[in-house]
Order: structure tokens, then sequence, then C-alpha cells
DNA sequence: TGCCCTTAGTGAGTATGATTTACTTAATCC
DNA sequence: GGATTAAGTAAATCATACTCACTAAGGGCA
């Protein structure tokens, strides 16, 4: 005699709650198996529901997916406008945008791992809102550096399209490894120098040819200075 | 009365030649429809053979990526130690590879498109032979600068690791709407100025100053020098 | 010439996991 | 306290990578 089958109470939440359980746990997730190897299942289990009541909520897997990462850069965008207040200098101020995106990536490296690998690269990636949030979080230094220009603090060739992907592209290079969970990052060192190599660029000054007239004139001037220091 | 189910024959073709047809279907349907959504059922048919066959040779659809991709890096690979051959400097070396880096991915933007989205952040890239492949492609890059600073060419704190990063991951960044289709690009200006900014920086030089005054200093003295002469 | 053996190739599955459908029931509002 | 809204579910459906057990082409060799 099988016992009768014993069906747990279903419990309801309102939905914004309900919300916030379903993306903890997908974010948890994601992380721990990558976006494709993460199941709708066990999300839902973890979030105590049914995989169908996921559907409730999010269109798809990828729109959940989405949420997470709106959310993120939402809070990332106010961070650069607050952190900015108050800095004064293009250099100063590419500093500290450098400063700040590494720390908001140090702060949850799954979150932007997500971005890098399952957001950035897709076919439609150009018809989403977090296209948008993108654009609107680099105009940010993109800004910085048209001012600098203006100002002449920064040369007047220079591409801010160019130092945008140079820096954002740099960075994610650079912390790869560290979101992969091979290594850390020191944050202040790796700000200093970026902005140090953006900025100086990593030729030796080839303040050479003035220095060669400036040198070779100097020693002529000190030549007939000694001559009539002697025949004097 | 149905007709007797026509079989088509069965065409056979030696190994070599039947991967070479699978490859090149699965390379036109990636770039097609992308990695994910590609079939490999429609490979299958677009090459001739059944989908089963595929796995006569290929592991499993990724391996058949990779495969695609091996071959594109070790063609790259060649390209880059026959062009570096005969350039010297340090500044020259270092704008050969970005224009050559350009190049590649100019040629094959498919391919390059799908080991930036479909390789690059797997969890298990670091285990792949195109991670291996890739670091020799990167370190390339790494000895020139290595050997610049030893030359005095670069600055003595310069990284080289930085370097490469902010290099590759800023060409990453700039050919993105390429790659997407959304825009052309100008290999020659593209270089020249990535190069003038990693070497040069962007902001406007100030030792300029400096030097500015002392070389009007050392005019006029020498002025008073020279006149004195005269005068005499 | 005819047999053997290697291997290209196949048809018919299996397995897995996202999404849909049709339904149930708790909470809330008048 | 009945109607309405919305949270939730069980059970299908569907798509697709991959496996299995098998067939047969064709080159080498007695």
């Amino acid at each position: 005699m099988s016992p009768s089958p014993e069906k747990r109470a279903v419990v309801r939440l309102p939905r914004a709650e309900r919300m916030h359980q379903i993306e903890s746990a997908a974010r948890k997730l994601f992380h721990k198996h990558g976006y494709t190897a993460a199941r709708i299942s066990e999300i839902a289990a973890d979030a105590g529901i049914s995989e169908a009541a996921i559907y409730k909520f999010y269109s798809n897997k990828r729109d959940l997916l989405h949420t997470l990462l709106k959310d993120w850069y939402m809070g990332m965008l106010d961070d650069f406008y607050e952190k900015l207040e108050g800095v004064e200098g293009a250099r100063n101020r590419i500093k500290v945008i450098i400063w700040q995106h590494l720390k908001s990536i140090r702060e949850c490296p799954d979150l932007c791992r997500l971005f890098y690998s399952e957001v950035r690269s897709m076919p439609d990636y150009y018809d989403t809102e977090l296209y948008e949030l993108n654009r609107r979080y680099t105009l940010v230094l993109v800004d910085v550096v048209k001012t600098g220009i203006a100002s002449g603090e920064l040369r007047p060739d220079t591409s801010s399209a160019l130092v945008r992907d140079v820096i954002f592209g740099g960075i994610e290079h650079r912390v790869t490894p560290f979101l992969m969970g091979r290594s850390d990052i020191d944050i202040d060192e790796m700000s200093s120098q970026l902005c140090d190599l953006v900025c100086q660029g990593i030729c030796t000054p080839d303040a050479g040819q003035d220095m060669d007239r400036l040198m070779a004139r100097l020693e002529r001037v000190a030549d007939r200075l000694d001559g009539k220091a002697k025949g004097g």
C-alpha cells in the first residue's frame, strides 16, 4: 500500500519578493555552472518553485540573465557620476573612471564575466537595453576625453573612441585571469599603471633632438667661457 | 503503389577530403547562424553526409569549432614571424604586429568572432590547445616590448603584460562593430593611431615648457657672450 | 579473381533541458 | 461570500546533440 502522494504545501509570495528569490538563485547557479550549464530546473528548485513558474516572471532564460545584469549596470552608472563629482582635470578623471570600473569588476566578477561571455557577443546585442546602458557607461569616459582635448590638456589629434576602446578593452583582457578565478587583482596598482600608459605612452620621451641641439650649444658656450677664462 | 524507397548512392571520400568538406560547411553555417544556432544536421547535409558521420571525425560540435580555429591561429602565427623579419626598433615592430593582427581579423572576421565569443570565455579555455596557441601569439608582442625596454627605447617601468592587454584588448573592442557587420575598418589608420597612442600617450607633452625656458635662457646667455666677443 | 579487412557511412534511436499548455487554488477586493 | 486576479503546478512538447548497431565500398593480397 503506497502512501497517498504528499503534496508539499504551495507557498505563495508577492511578485517582487519571489522575483528576488529567483534572481538570487539564478545568480548563484550561473556563477557555479556558467549560463549554459545552469539548469532552469535547478534555479527553480533553489527559489522554491516549479520550473514553469519561472516563466511567469521572465520570458525566457536569457531574459532572466539580462535582468540581473541591468541592475548591476545601473548601479555602476550611478557610482561613476557620484565618484567623478568634484574631480578636476582630464587625467585625474580618467584615473577615477579606471579605478571605479576595476572596483565594480572586483565586487561582482560573476556578473562581469556573464556580461563579457554571454551578452556582448550575441547577434542581437545591439538591440538590447544592456547595449544602451553600456553605451551610456562608456560615454562618460568619452566625454571626459573630449573635454580634455578642448582644454588643451590632451593632444588635439586624440581619438576619444580609441581611448575608450583601449581602456575598457585593456581592462577586460587584464582582468580575465581574475574573472576565471586564477589570480587576484590590485586595483590601485593596475589603475595607476594603465592611466600612466594611456597618458604618457611607453616610449622614452624623445625630446632627443632638442636636447642634442641644446647640449651642443651649451658645450660651445662653455668652451668659449673656458677659453676666455684661461686667456684672460 | 508507392515507389520503392530510393536510397541515394552513398558517396565515399578519403578522410582528409571529407573533413575539408565538413569544415567548409561548418564555417559557412557558424558564420550564417552563429555557433549555437548552427545545426549539426544542416552542416552534415551541406557536407553531403548524415549527422552521425560528423562524429566519425570530430568528438563533438565544439571540437569541430576548435579545429577550424586552430588552423586559423597557426596561419596567423606564421604570418607574424614572417612579417617581423628584418623590422628594426621596438616601435616599428609593435606597429607591424598591430597591423598584421588587424589584417588577420579583416580577412577572417567570422573566425575571429567565433574565437572571441565561443572559445575564450569558456570555463575550460585554459586547458585547450587554442589557449596555448593564443599565448604563443601574444608572446611575440611581449618579447618585442621586453627587448625595447632592454635597449632603452621603451620606458624601464613599462609592464609588458599591460601593453599586451591594452593592444589586443583595445583592438578587440575597436573591431567589434566590424565583426558584427556594422562598419568597415581602415587598417592603416587604425594601426597608426593605436601605435601612436601606446607609444606617446594622449597627454600634451609637458616637458615642453621646461625645455623652452631652458633653451631661451641659453640663447640669451650665448648672445651676450657673442656680443662681448664681437665687441671686445 | 575473389576474399578480407579497414573504415566511411547510415537509420533509428536516446537523453536532456527549455518552453508551453491547461489547469488549480490562495489571496484580495468589493 | 462570490468574483476576480494572479501565483503556482504537473505533464506534455519539442528541439537537437550525440550514440548504437549495423551496412557496404574498395584497396591489398593470395
